[in-house]
DNA sequence: CGCCATCTGTACGCTAGCCGACACACCGAA
DNA sequence: TTCGGTGTGTCGGCTAGCGTACAGATGGCG
C-alpha cells in the first residue's frame, strides 16, 4: 500500500486524496503503459476506464464529421481522463488520445463512480479539474479565433514540455499541424523561425526545447492562463 | 408550491427533479428578470448566485488580457449558469453575460451546493449539463479553426433562435461580430448574403429569422452536434 | 422639424494562411 | 548498397478575412 501511495503521489488528483479515500480506490487501480497513439476514449463510445496519468500527455480532440480533429485540451499528470461525469451511458463526447507515451493509473468507471459519489473530497478534486478542462477548451476557442499560428505553436510546445521529463518532444510537424488545425507548411515555416531564433532545434520528428523562456515570450497568453486556472482550481498545484 | 413547480417546469434542469429534491431548492429559489447586457458572472470573481434560465440567452465568454472576449458557449432554458462546481472559492473562469433578455430562477450558491452534495439526482443533471458545456466549448474551438464566418454565423443565429420565443432576435451586427471574433464588415457581408437568399431579414439591430430550415443548411455541423450532445446528456431533452 | 447617435454598406489595399505540387534529405529495411 | 517510406523545405497562385476609412440610412429625441 505504501508503494501504491508513492505511485499515486505523482498524479495531481490521487496525491491530494486522504488515505481513506485513496484506500477505497487502490484495490481497483492498476498501472498501465500507454504508448503514443493509443486511443483512450472514442467520441460517442461508452467510457469503460478512467485514467490518472503519471507521465506522458493526453490530447482531448473535438472530432468533426469530415474526420478532422482539433485539439481542445491537454491533460498531463496534474489531472485525469474520462471526466464526462453524469453523461448518460458515460459516453465520451470527444476523442482522448495518448500523444506522448507514458504511464497512468487506470480504474474501471463503475468503481470510480462509486468512489466519486461517496467522497466529497474526490468530488471536489474531480469537479475542479473538470472546470479547468472546460476553461481550457474555452480559452482554446478564443485562441483559435484570435492568435496567430506561431504563438499557438509555442503554447502547444510549452504544454507538451510540461508533460514530459526532459527537453525532447517526439512529434512530427505533420502531427503538430493537425493539432493546431493548420497546414503543415505553416508549421514548417514557424518551426523554422523558432529554430533560427534559437528557441528549439528539431530533426525528423524530434523537437528539442532549447530556450523555454524564449518560447514563453513568443507564446500567446493562453499558456499562462491555463496554468493559472490549474493553480486556482487544484490544491497545491 | 404548485406555482413553483410550474415555473420550474420551464427549465431543463429543474423540470427533471423529483418533488423531493425540488422541494429542497424551492425555499431558496427566486425569480429574477435579467436584461440584455447583465453580467451574471465575471471572470476571476467569486460566484454568489447560480441561475436556471426560464427564457432568454446567456453567453459564456472567454476573456483575454487584451479585453477581447470570444463566445465559447450559449446557455438557454435547457441548462444552468454557474457550473464551476468544485473550483476553489467558486470563482468564475469566464464571463457569463445575458445576451437576450429573459427570466431565470436564481439561488444562492451555498444552498445550491448543499443540494448538489445531497442529491444524486441533481448531481447527475448538473454534471451532465456541465459535460455538454465542455463539449460545446470544444466544438467551438474546432469551429473557429475550420469553419468559415458565414457558417458560424448561421450556427449562432440558430442557437439564439432556440433560446427565444418567436423569430425576432434583437442584436446588432457589431455585437455579433464580437461574439464570432470577426470584423463587423465580415458580418455585414454575410448578413447581406443571408438576406438576399431569403433566410433572414434585418434592420437596425433587429434580425428576423424567416427560413429556419435554410439557416440549418447553411450552418456548419456544429449546431447539430451541440443539439445532439444536449439530447444525449439530458433526460428527455 | 432638425439633429445626432447608432447601425449598416462598401471600397481599398493588405496579409496570413490556404492549396497543390515538387524536390530533397534522412532513415531503416531488403 | 539500394530502395522506398517518411519527414521537411519551398515555391506560386489564391482567397478569406483583416484594418481602415468613409458615406448613407435609420430612428429617437428635443
Amino acid at each position: 500500500m505504501d508503494a501504491m501511495t508513492a505511485i499515486a503521489g505523482t498524479n495531481g488528483i490521487l496525491q491530494h486524496l486522504s488515505g481513506k479515500t485513496l484506500a477505497s480506490l487502490t484495490p481497483h487501480l492498476r498501472k498501465v503503459e500507454l504508448t503514443q497513439g493509443t486511443i483512450l476514449h472514442e467520441a460517442g463510445e461508452p467510457i469503460t476506464t478512467v485514467y490518472f496519468p503519471l507521465s506522458g500527455m493526453v490530447s482531448m480532440l473535438a472530432v468533426l464529421k469530415t474526420g478532422e480533429a482539433i485539439e481542445a485540451g491537454i491533460i498531463g499528470r496534474e489531472g485525469f481522463v474520462g471526466g464526462y461525469v453524469g453523461v448518460r451511458g458515460w459516453r465520451a463526447l470527444g476523442h482522448a488520445v495518448m500523444q506522448m507515451s507514458g504511464e497512468a493509473m487506470a480504474i474501471n468507471v463503475r468503481h470510480f463512480k462509486k468512489a466519486y459519489d461517496a467522497s466529497d473530497e474526490l468530488r471536489i478534486l474531480v469537479n475542479g479539474y473538470q472546470s479547468v478542462m472546460y476553461f481550457q477548451a474555452q480559452q482554446t476557442a478564443a485562441c483559435q479565433a484570435l492568435h496567430p499560428v506561431e504563438a499557438r505553436m509555442c503554447r502547444w510546445l510549452l504544454q507538451a514540455h510540461d508533460a514530459v521529463d526532459g527537453d525532447i518532444l517526439t512529434l512530427t510537424q505533420e502531427f503538430l499541424s493537425h493539432m493546431l488545425g493548420v497546414r503543415r507548411t505553416s508549421v514548417s515555416g514557424s518551426a523554422n523561425k523558432l529554430q533560427d531564433d534559437g528557441l528549439i532545434t528539431y530533426k525528423r520528428g524530434v523537437i528539442h526545447v532549447v530556450d523555454r523562456k524564449g518560447l514563453e515570450k513568443c507564446s500567446c497568453e493562453c499558456y499562462a492562463a491555463v496554468r493559472a486556472a490549474i493553480a486556482a482550481a487544484m490544491p497545491g498545484a
